[in-house]
DNA sequence: GTCTATACAGGGATAGAC
DNA sequence: GTCTATCCCTGTATAGAC
């Protein structure tokens, strides 16, 4: 047996970030006290200075870690070759995605105000450069001629905020199974940047 | 001339509701202080407690008088007859009304979860009401056979997010007018209800 | 109606013992 | 690595003078 007492900075770290990011999604990264977040981890408020140099730090190393592996994910797929097939590859993989961490993804979007202007920036250009490959698809699609498309930036812009807006409902043993909502999705998607009806 | 002192009660009050409106959508209302809404307004912490109760109904107050006026503002429409002019005055009659407000409808859908109980149920209720407005819509399009519909509800979430989602970018003066930004949105979302492409 | 003054709880963060 | 103890600030809200 390994002793009880001893160094649990490898176990406890984690711990920290997943009580952080359970609770700033619950009630907000202003209403939640450093207090609590170590209540949830079981020690004592400043044992959480040895795992992050302040509060704010905790919130922007979740929303960089979070969008870092949203990228890295969506690039590490095998690229549809074409236009049609790319964005219904998008769309399923970006409401799988979201589906599977509704904490981080909240946060990612909701507590940007909470960050000063350096940390804004950088997680903004994050969040805009996984927008981008959205947007590339649209503009492929668009110069091959399958989709229609008066303003690619705003047709995805349209989208991205359709397709994570399924947070905001979507709930495990609901009335529709997760493949039929990615389903679902995938065709308002197709159609809505497809000829008029 | 008026005195320059004696009762403000009637212009103090719009005002304290003002200056939380503006303060809460731009630091979220859990990191704004009574003290910060005072300075705004150029009066004491204390006096605020003349306007309202407490903090949080300061906050339900602002999200029931927000949706409470959309809701009202909505119905005050001349219908369209078709559903298809239905959907599209719809989509105009929503981004033109949440451009207007933008800290208000960021207040109403972001801060649901700084209240408690009570007031969350009553403030959802209304929220639920309106969507419940396009999701009619949506139903008789699909009855008239003039929409292609596999699920009302959902195809109702997924416009209202894509719909709101306007405010998250749009600004006054940029590339795009409001009324192009209009005019967009409303051909994606009735694409994306019409028949496959 | 607004003010000053203040009560009292809780916030983030640090120091130093163990 | 974690603890207790604590600093100092800020939070909401109230009391009582004017």
């Amino acid at each position: 047996m390994a002793r009880k007492t001893g160094s649990h900075s490898d176990i406890t770290g984690p711990k920290v970030r997943a009580a952080a990011e359970r609770l700033f999604a619950r009630h907000g990264y202003a209403a939640v006290s450093m207090r609590q977040i170590a209540a949830e981890v079981g020690v004592q408020a400043g044992a959480l200075y040895l795992y992050t140099p302040d509060k704010q730090s905790l919130l922007a190393g979740l929303m960089r870690d979070h969008l870092e592996a949203l990228i890295a994910s969506w690039k590490a797929q095998t690229p549809a070759s074409h236009p049609h097939d790319r964005l219904r590859q998008f769309v399923h993989f970006h409401i799988g995605y979201h589906i599977d961490r509704p904490d981080a993804v909240f946060i990612a979007y909701m507590e940007l105000r909470n960050l000063e202007p350096d940390r804004f920036a950088e997680i903004e250009a994050l969040r805009r450069s996984y927008e981008a490959e959205l947007e590339a698809i649209l503009r492929d699609g668009q110069a091959a001629g399958v989709f229609e498309l008066a303003d690619p930036r705003l047709a995805s812009m349209a989208l991205i905020a359709m397709l994570t807006g399924v947070t905001n409902w979507y709930r495990e043993g609901g009335r529709l199974s997760r493949a039929e909502v990615e389903e679902l999705y995938a065709d308002m998607a197709l159609k809505s940047v497809g000829r008029a009806a």
